[in-house]
DNA sequence: TAGATCGGAATGAACGTTCATTCCTTTACA
DNA sequence: TGTAAAGGAATGAACGTTCATTCCGATCTA
């Protein structure tokens, strides 16, 4: 095995079992097991525990955005864009059901709290595809005149709570219900004083 | 010290360690230390770490729901009933920082999930108002017509981010905030074919 | 080429820490 | 004085991390 292949095995089963069983059913004793390695060599490749999974969220980060960045054109209406990337995202997560859990159980958790602290107050990056789409829409009064986080909070909250349901299967999101659900998200945040 | 006292003490300083830091960071060592007990009288009145989280859980929706059933009338429209029962609940967590952070703590913890599961897919109770409520909007056309579970998404999700928001301190959820936020979710699940 | 030597990667037993829980002594009260 | 309550040190299990040792492929030497 080459190196950066135990690296991605290691980084593998770290995000399994804590996506799996939470960051109290993954001791690196069983991580190491399921990645095939002995426990100390995990401490070759990352510093520590916490390491580990912070790198395992940063790669997820930037694999996500990766995925929802295709096929995401700045050209279309307000409207379009919004439907379309509130439906990839749902897509996105129904196919990696391990990634969201992952990143649930990570924001959920110490580490998680801070980030959102600085993300949601910090200034917007090339990345917030959906920060700029909330706000454009604010400033462009197609949206209603509420603050940008209560935008992120009525279009991300439904979708969320929906990721969450659809894993712990309570309902199945099939893209039919997709896109109803989007379309009922974009009814929460667009003015309502016309039609669509 | 009365022994319901020290009872009440006990689940008292569980719930607001659990719920500034988390289950990790509230030994019982230091949940005795803030009831003022010994470490081992908690076990004169809790089988277990999770016999007392269990009991403050239980304990915590039982005064929830009271609370939301004061000046909840059956008899008022549909829409009024439903700005007002989501407002309640906004409120009411606004003013209960610490429950709302303890639930969010017990829900995203192995108890909590199986907990959701028997809930939404099990019998409805007379607690359920929101649970009634929204489907009663369903029978009467009022509400789109889209599965119950993700009515719940729609309208619950944005309230539970809008809640973290405000606890994080990434917003201020003041009543006029609080009011068009309900209004917002609203839109998202009433039929949009007429005004209102 | 065969064998010796080397160096870094890998290992997993051992360590120290933390924690829930237990147990035995002390205290309070009737 | 006898019984129940309270206390907190003791216990043992579980965990993250360390480190002395082993392993293995590359390199050197005769």
């Amino acid at each position: 095995m080459k190196n950066s292949d135990k690296r991605k095995e290691i980084m593998q089963a770290a995000l399994e079992l804590i996506a799996e069983q939470g960051f109290h059913g993954a001791p690196m004793a069983m991580i190491a097991e399921r990645a095939g390695v002995g426990a100390g060599t995990i401490y070759r490749y990352f510093e520590s525990k916490d390491a580990l999974i912070a790198e395992i969220f940063s790669e997820l980060e930037r694999t996500v955005v990766e995925s929802l960045m295709q096929g995401y054109s700045v050209d279309r209406p307000l409207r379009d864009r919004f439907i379309h990337l509130s439906t990839w995202i749902i897509r996105y997560f129904v196919d990696h059901a391990i990634h969201f859990r992952f990143i649930e159980q990570y924001m959920n958790s110490p580490y998680g709290v801070c980030l959102r602290r600085e993300r949601l107050l910090g200034e917007a990056r090339d990345i917030d595809l959906f920060r700029h789409l909330l706000q454009e829409g604010i400033d462009r009064k197609a949206l209603k005149d509420l603050p940008l986080a209560l935008h992120f909070a009525l279009a991300f909250g439904p979708i969320l709570s929906l990721l969450r349901d659809h894993i712990l299967g309570f309902l199945v999101l099939d893209d039919a219900l997709i896109r109803k659900a989007v379309e009922a998200c974009w009814d929460g945040v667009r003015r309502q004083d016309g039609p669509g």
